[in-house]
DNA sequence: GACCCGAACCGAAACGTTTCTGTTCTTTCG
DNA sequence: CGAAAGAACAGAAACGTTTCGGTTCGGGTC
């Protein structure tokens, strides 16, 4: 192991170029009040010394910590395949890297730790503010945070009240162009495996489901928790295509469960998508690498990230941002959708 | 937006509990110097306070950031496949948490962005130690990051003189298995589709293919680079599966690359594993969703992940930890590997 | 009774910035 | 020529901890 060296601050700096360390500390960051030779002479010695300054000074200082936080629950196992997760922190990335700040990471695996992170880091002021992902119903974190007064954005928080600037992807239309498609392709029974019902986002996706099926005159009623994972969808598969009522089509909440389902229906021996048509949400890479390719929902997770990222940062700012509403979610229909025959 | 509170400081505990600053710290801190007394009086006095210590000042006192940091070198779009990502973090987290550390994450674009990210992390101090993964030839950071005497741990690299803790999972037993097992299936023209040749793990993947090939008689010939991409992969049977030398086995750098190749070679009209087998590494879930299922080698990241940080940690502390090489990675034999015929 | 020792506690420095308030000196204008 | 103004710089406080060195006080020892 190496031994660390004596680290150079902003004091040998400014005792090197033989000025006050205010004046030095202005020179370098290039504010008024310092005359154009000075900020030189600071700017070379500073240079020649390797001069860094220290982020840990700088947040006590600027009571910032510049960097914000992100908490993931998720089985450390399940983890590994999650779709959302690294394209929306390459999303966040994106936008927070130019603005010198650093994302700080936590994944948990149970959700009132979640919140316990998540209090622990804006209490600490480890962080200037956090990301509300995949808010539940009556989610504990925000009400707390909102009674801290703590920076924060929600993404795809349920429609009503909430306290805090929200980005928001609707899923709404793409789900029901593919109910209406599935209809037109003389699909009857269409059922749906759901995510865990205590996530907003499941619950839109539910009732998305249910009115687009009442839009097309269908009877919405077999709907089987899929718990968002692969063996959850094989599990619904199970049920649904060994049950009274079998399927002939099948709209899960996200890829993974689609793929679990799909995987499961074929080694019942049933075919995709002649026997039963399967469609996903989300649109993650893997869907085009499984055959058939799946039909999908194709969301814009890192789109998602940026502008979050986008939203904190103002918010940090004391900004007063309005929120964002990206492009709705489109549509992507692939082989595991056909007509029925 | 809500409006941020007062933050409530030690010097208002110590204030409200009528002791010094100095007693208050040393009472809250458990450190000895302070009656049992005084200490539950100023501890339910922070707690009646809410009293939470800033990570700020403690940061700069402590000369520690408490937290670590970890620069993915990624395309944005790449990412959300990307299968070792989320399991080293899980294994990072998993281990740090508990010991009140954070995760610094960061993404990168390009690989001179990837060496500058890592020294602003450590020249800043921003983070108290950082990983080193996929390493290559001549890494830049490797030799910054040892002259700075700056705390950090390798994941994987080249066997040699390396200046800091390494942890270490060998894939060489693996990748010599699966030869040996082709062979045993009469396969004769096992060709490798390879990683990006500056990475270090390519370079011994290649190396492992080539020496198990000599070692069954075989002539190692055949390698084209997947980049350790599906389009990579797709390409690569383009190459391989329509050239004069077409092989009857493919192990393939990475399960991504594999699962490339076997969806374009089915595309081709070849099938997979009637006509040629296919084998990847890493162990991504997805690769029991493909089908046929797909062979790979099974590495442990999230274990790596948690070795690693176990080893910077203690790096941190000053402490002189021996290398970590956890058992080798293993062969996952499933369907898309048979008999030639 | 003088002395010493340790426990309990306090004050202040230190960590490395930024920023606010002064101070000095030059310049300009009446 | 004197006063005012402004530019350039300096000093010190502030951010919120931890820790080091000192002080006080009570009790034990000889």
């Amino acid at each position: 192991m190496p031994t660390p060296r004596e680290r150079v601050t902003i004091i040998d700096v400014a005792r090197e170029a033989g000025v006050a360390i205010s004046s030095a500390s202005t020179a370098l960051n290039g504010q008024p009040g310092v005359s154009e030779s000075t900020r030189d002479r600071v700017r070379s010695v500073a240079s020649a010394l390797g001069y860094v300054p220290s982020a840990r000074g700088r947040a006590l200082s600027a009571k910032r910590a510049y960097s914000v936080g992100l908490v993931v629950e998720r089985d450390f196992d399940i983890l590994e395949s999650d779709p959302f997760f690294g394209a929306f922190i390459g999303g966040i990335e994106e936008y927070i890297a130019p603005r010198g700040y650093v994302l700080a990471l936590q994944i948990t695996q149970d959700s009132t730790l979640t919140v316990d992170r998540h209090l622990a880091l804006a209490r600490s002021r480890r962080v200037d503010g956090v990301f509300l992902n995949e808010i539940k119903a009556d989610d504990a974190r925000v009400a707390e945070l909102a009674e801290l007064g703590f920076p924060a954005v929600g993404i795809n928080p349920a429609v009503g009240d909430f306290p805090f600037p929200a980005v928001r992807q609707s899923g709404t239309e793409a789900i029901h162009e593919l109910v209406r498609t599935l209809a037109e392709l003389d699909h009857r029974r269409i059922a749906h495996v759901s995510g865990p019902p205590h996530y907003v986002h499941s619950l839109e996706r539910i009732s998305a489901w249910r009115e687009a099926m009442e839009a097309v005159g269908l009877q919405a009623e077999d709907t089987v928790n899929g718990g968002f994972t692969s063996d959850g969808g094989r599990r619904a598969a199970d049920v649904l295509m060994t049950g009274e009522r079998r399927p002939t089509a099948v709209f899960c909440a996200n890829d993974l469960s689609a793929i679990g389902f799909m995987n499961r229906a074929i080694e019942l021996g049933f075919r995709v998508p002649e026997d039963v048509s399967v469609a996903g949400f989300d649109g993650i890479n893997f869907g085009e690498h499984v055959r058939p390719t799946l039909s999908t929902v194709r969301t814009a997770p890192r789109h998602l990230g940026r502008e979050a990222a986008r939203l904190l940062l103002s918010a940090i700012d004391g900004d007063e941002a309005a929120d964002s509403t990206i492009a709705p979610a489109r549509l992507v229909l692939r082989d595991s959708v056909a007509r029925l025959r």
